[in-house]
DNA sequence: TTAATCACCTGAGGGC
DNA sequence: TGCCCTCAGGTGATTA
């Protein structure tokens, strides 16, 4: 389930191997995922070449001449590059061709992706307008992040994965973050203090910045552009771990869903 | 404005 | 072995 640490190792993947190539064709055998694909992408992108990968939240931006490509990995996506393109198989709804025979191809089972187009300003799109910060940049501050905290009675996990707070946190790196921060995931946001705002803060950019490290993790149907798995369930240290001994007090760590999201944490170490 | 809930979708896994 | 049911989860839309 690609989480952002997943989506920035595919851009980095794929950037050196599909930027500046010219496309021939698109072929789109399965037109209906979250949002329809444009049935008219082939004609957008033919004769045109891909001029950089950017990463904005979850989304993947593939910038052309006259607009952008937006791709959404959803639950289950995945964007391989391919030299030599094998046979489709089941679930590869895209291919993007281009004119070296090579090709991108977008795979996705539960078909909770998005591929879009757009030729205004993408920084506009209504998906992306409303985002808060990139959770590594400059913008997201110890000031920002305890003002949103304030005044909000919502628990701190269901807090911390709302995109127009601060983007790419999903359920896995959210627990992990808390776990890390030592706050239990059902304290209510307001109630942080301002340490525990500032360790938890530093505690969701330390584990992004391993994951990212690590090439994302591996659960179940992630596999990076080259369709390895990632490297970071090894580091996982409470995620679907229920009743398994905490890492750190050693005490069976506990499970529950927050807001219909499988949550894991340690009631002894995490306040 | 905020919080909660629903819908989308399919593969995996468990129970019988 | 095969069928059926439940669960997993990101995120926009809807409702309260």
């Amino acid at each position: 389930m690609p989480e952002l640490p997943e989506v920035e190792t595919v851009k980095r993947g794929l950037t050196p191997l599909v930027t500046n190539k010219a496309i021939a064709t698109v072929a789109l055998r399965q037109t209906h995922l979250r949002w329809p694909i444009p049935n008219n992408l082939g004609q957008l992108l033919k004769n045109q070449s891909i001029t950089s990968i950017e990463r904005r939240s979850k989304y993947l931006l593939f910038a052309f001449n006259h607009g952008t490509l937006i791709i959404h990995l959803g639950m289950s996506g995945t964007l391989r590059f391919h030299a030599k393109p094998p046979h489709p198989e089941k679930h590869d709804h895209v291919d993007i061709c281009f004119h070296d025979q090579s090709c991108l191809r977008y795979n996705d089972p539960r078909r909770f992706g998005a591929i879009l187009w757009t030729d205004s300003d993408v920084a506009q799109h209504k998906l992306l307008k409303n985002l808060g910060p990139e959770p590594l940049s400059n913008h997201f501050t110890y000031e920002y992040f305890f003002e949103k905290t304030r005044k909000r009675q919502c628990n701190i996990k269901q807090l911390i994965m709302n995109s127009q707070i601060v983007v790419g946190v999903g359920n896995i790196y959210a627990n992990e973050a808390l776990f890390e921060a030592g706050i239990k995931p059902t304290k209510s946001a307001g109630k942080l203090t301002k340490q525990q705002t500032k360790s938890l803060l530093s505690a969701i950019q330390l584990t992004l910045r391993q994951a990212i490290k690590q090439g994302g993790t591996t659960l179940k149907d992630f596999k990076n552009s080259e369709g390895k798995p990632g490297y970071f369930t090894m580091q996982l240290q409470v995620y679907g771990k229920g009743n398994k001994p905490c890492p750190k007090c050693c005490n069976p760590l506990k499970e529950l869903k927050l807001n219909g999201r499988s949550t894991f944490f340690c009631h002894l170490c995490q306040h």
